[in-house]
RNA sequence: GGGGUGGUGGCGCAGUUGGCUAGCGCGUAGGUCUCAUAAUCCUGAGGUCGAGAGUUCGAGCCUCUCUCACCCCA
């Protein structure tokens, strides 16, 4: 433990001699989810991914593992071109720019990377292509077509938002709305849409074409990837959910996937047919934690081609699990070659912040630059994210938890033992030792002291088999235990009484004591290491010592006897609190301040919201009149229910209606749900709840008809009850949908027939019987864009409904 | 409505293949020491583990029903 070798520290600029595997090492590569370059991460994303990766990391050198961190931003892709296109850069500008901000902040919060590259580098290229190629030359690639915007001009398939027109909405007529959305009034948009629609760059009228892309067809991995799961999933001891999500997907079936996209900022396909075209950066960014890695070393096939020697362990949040479980997996089993396939994942939930979800969209909670400007220090928010790490389900970040972590764990109990120990050390000879650790003679047959190391070499063994499991939160908990342990040491020792009746004794514990101040140092380095770097300039040793919790260096075995650990004679250095208390009116404060760009969005917001409110207030009451309704005549409705279960499913029993949308707005608290009026004859008009955003725009719905299902049972999406689906086609690939479209002059509310099927509908459908979900399965549209269950179609007495676009495809 | 995850003392969290008296931190009540940033240490109070039923010798863990919260989806 007190080895005094020197290593790198803290920073992670280019190794002078890169680590490779050493033979009979354990051999660790560490990595964690590459952060999308665009965003400055907030404190969800740093514990989620990098701090907690950091942690492992550290603790891999403590234990003298040999052990590798890769980390690097992930760069290429739609949103980094369009946001140069903003800001009237080059992607290559935007990406430099955030990627020394993420750089910034992953510096200020101690992490240690090996390396903390980028993907936009000729090894990212080189590395992808060599993958890309052998998945190619053992067939597991195909070729599909699609639909996208083209500019003549650029000569090129533009994006969404790189088609920029006049917003179709009345009223707005923005003249620079994107094709996914309009920034004035905030509508989202197809590029179809737009009137007079141009491309961004050149402003010329862009066409729709086909375009070709290239999949890679996981169904066949399939395989493959199932005996890796699952002998993985027990060698490596992944968390349950990481287990469930998998099982999940495999459980679903696997599709294909697509891997190429029609932009320029990406790494190109090695393809003739395709060279125009880059990789989709699902695919190439997990192929960033290889080519990161040879940047970091040319030999870095000794780290990834060498699964009988290096163990990989991968951090990441739980919404990051497939990828790394199912997709990249797949991606390198698919190469045919011997790849380090991960061992070991550790994913993590999500850190909620107490005024609600930390987002990067909407600016609520604290965010990586923030944490720097609050005059907390890195320790304490290191601990308290870590004590409050999201290893099982999602945890709370509050400021008033944060305080009490700090004042009464951090301060208290460890600071003050550390304080305590060392200025009692570091008084005169008179009343201390002088700031010289004293003698520990007959420490072994001091009982109390001997009891604590054992109790203190529990301890250690307990800490070392949490983090070998990557229980991060446990080991640290253990190693604050240790802390407590030391501070009942010395109160049961009396040891200030000891000074002036049994000197010897005295010398004993204050030298066992100051044994424990140096353990906690190491074993706190992979949570705090600027509290151990502390520590130990207090207790006079070279700022470049190394901790160390090896096994082949006897530290386990001496932690049982701390009085061994510091050699008498050593002389200390000068003590000084580690931890400022934080006081109340500072935790308003930074509530208050951090709550602010939440305050102002809420303003907005409310005002907005408020149409919804009352119309969700109208659907309260008009769903309270329906619930009187049905219970005034349940005997009716149920006799009538089983009566019509025992006919059988039959089409009839759907409640199929011509409706008008009479108004239509987004959903207040959902990114793809509309809220509509619709009008189906009744009284009061149903507010119908459709997850069509994507899909259709906002203006498209106003005073449309529609086909709309009347009798489902109502059900509550987001907050607003939806009283009725609004019946739709999607095409095969489930890439678009558009709107059922009954005959222009069909009246409202008008029910829509099946020749052949005259049987009068359900009052409710019984969500138990599955009438609707059995019927489902025969809605489509024919080759005649004509709506149809089965071959007979949606029926009204102005003729028969359709739809745009779409032949062929499923309806619901 | 479908799919998923979760509901454990005031607050924040653990509970491994069902097994002794359900834990931990903070807070709280009482006591204790005075070396230490009024910090320590000890003791206690506080939970029918969301509700109900079932399987079992035995359920916080398994099954079903209900309910609530969040996520994905139509």
């Amino acid at each position: 433990m007190g080895d005094s070798s020197t290593a790198g520290n803290g920073d992670y600029l280019p190794p002078t001699t890169p680590k490779l595997p050493i033979p009979g090492k354990r051999n660790i590569l560490i990595t964690s989810a590459l952060p999308y370059v665009n965003n400055v991460p907030h404190l969800g994303n740093i514990i989620g991914s990098v701090l907690s990766a950091d942690v492992f990391a550290r603790y891999c050198r403590l234990r003298n593992y040999n052990a590798i961190y890769m980390c690097g931003t992930d760069e290429y892709g739609t949103a980094t071109e369009t946001k140069a296109l903003e800001e009237n850069s080059t992607p290559k500008q935007i990406c430099d720019k955030y990627h020394a901000i993420h750089r910034e902040v992953y510096k200020w919060f101690d992490i240690s990377f090996d390396q903390f590259g980028r993907t936009s580098t000729p090894q990212q290229t080189e590395v992808c292509q060599a993958i890309f190629n052998k998945l190619w030359e053992n067939n597991w690639l195909s070729e599909n077509t699609m639909q996208q915007p083209y500019c003549d001009t650029c000569k090129k398939f533009l994006a969404d938002r790189l088609v920029e027109g006049n917003c179709p909405t009345p009223g707005c007529n923005y003249d620079s709305a994107r094709g996914d959305q309009c920034e004035k009034c905030g509508k989202l948009l197809n590029p179809t849409d737009l009137k007079d629609p141009r491309c961004k760059v050149c402003r010329n009228t862009p066409c729709i074409r086909d375009t070709d892309h290239l999949f890679l067809e996981l169904p066949l991995l399939k395989d493959k990837l199932e005996t890796y799961v699952n002998n993985m999933s027990v060698a490596g001891g992944w968390s349950q959910n990481a287990v469930h999500t998998t099982n999940a997907w495999l459980r679903e079936g696997l599709k294909q996937r697509c891997i190429t996209r029609d932009l320029k900022w990406g790494v190109p396909v090695p393809h003739e047919k395709y060279k125009e075209k880059v990789f989709y950066v699902w695919f190439d960014a997990p192929i960033g934690y290889v080519s990161i890695t040879s940047c970091y070393t040319t030999e870095w096939e000794k780290w990834w081609k060498n699964p009988e020697n290096v163990e990989l362990y991968q951090f990441m949040g739980k919404d990051n699990v497939p990828f790394h479980t199912v997709i990249f997996p797949s991606t390198l089993l698919g190469t045919g070659e011997n790849w380090t396939l991960m061992k070991t994942i550790s994913v993590t939930e999500y850190l909620n912040y107490e005024a609600g979800k930390f987002s990067k969209s909407k600016g609520v909670g604290v965010f990586g630059n923030d944490a720097k400007d609050t005059n907390i220090p890195v320790e304490v928010w290191r601990y308290y994210l870590l004590t409050n790490r999201p290893e099982v389900s999602d945890t709370l970040f509050s400021w008033a938890d944060l305080q009490a972590k700090l004042n009464s764990e951090l301060l208290s109990n460890l600071g003050n033992f550390v304080n305590r120990v060392l200025s009692f050390i570091a008084k005169d000879p008179v009343s201390g030792y002088g700031s010289i650790i004293p003698n520990h003679e007959g420490a072994e047959s001091h009982p109390l002291t001997k009891a604590l190391g054992e109790k203190v070499g529990n301890y250690v063994e307990q800490y070392i088999e949490a983090m070998e499991k990557v229980k991060l939160k446990q080991g640290l908990k253990i190693a604050m235990s240790v802390s407590g342990e030391g501070n009942g040491y010395l109160q049961e020792s009396q040891f200030w009484k000891l000074y002036k009746e049994d000197k010897p004794s005295c010398s004993i514990v204050m030298s066992t004591a100051a044994g424990l101040v140096y353990l906690l140092a190491c074993l706190l380095e992979p949570f705090m290491p600027s509290f151990s770097r502390e520590v130990l300039k207090q207790l006079n040793f070279p700022p470049e010592t190394q901790v160390s919790l090896a096994d082949e260096r006897g530290d386990i075995e001496k932690s049982k006897r701390p009085w061994h650990i510091l050699p008498a004679g050593h002389k200390i250095g000068i003590p000084a609190p580690l931890f400022k208390e934080l006081k109340d009116e500072e935790v308003e404060f930074y509530r208050e301040k951090f709550a602010g760009s939440q305050a102002d969005r809420n303003l907005k917001a409310e005002a907005e919201a408020k149409k919804i409110t009352d119309q969700l207030n109208k659907a309260k009451i008009s769903d309270a009149n329906k619930k009187k309704e049905r219970a005034t005549k349940p005997s009716a409705a149920k006799s009538k229910g089983s009566a019509s279960v025992e006919a059988e499913i039959s089409i009839s029993r759907l409640d199929i209606r011509v409706g008008l949308i009479t108004r239509a707005q987004k959903h207040p608290d959902a990114d793809s749900l509309y809220v509509e009026e619709i009008d189906v004859g009744e009284a009061q008009p149903r507010t119908v709840v459709s997850g069509l955003v994507n899909y259709i725009p906002l203006e498209e719905m106003q005073n449309r008809k529609v086909c709309v299902l009347c009798n489902l049972k109502p059900a509550s999406m987001r907050g607003i009850k939806s009283q009725a689906m609004v019946l739709a086609a999607s095409s095969s690939d489930h890439t678009r949908v558009e709107l059922v479209e009954p005959p222009k002059d069909a009246a409202i509310g008008e029910r829509v027939t099946f020749p052949g099927f005259d049987g009068t509908p359900d009052d409710v459908l019984n969500p138990k019987k599955k009438v609707w979900e059995t019927l489902l399965v025969d809605l489509h549209s024919n080759k005649e864009l004509v709506a149809c269950y089965k071959d007979l179609p949606f029926t009204t007495s102005a003729g028969v409904c359709k739809v745009a676009f779409i032949s062929e495809g499923s309806i619901r």
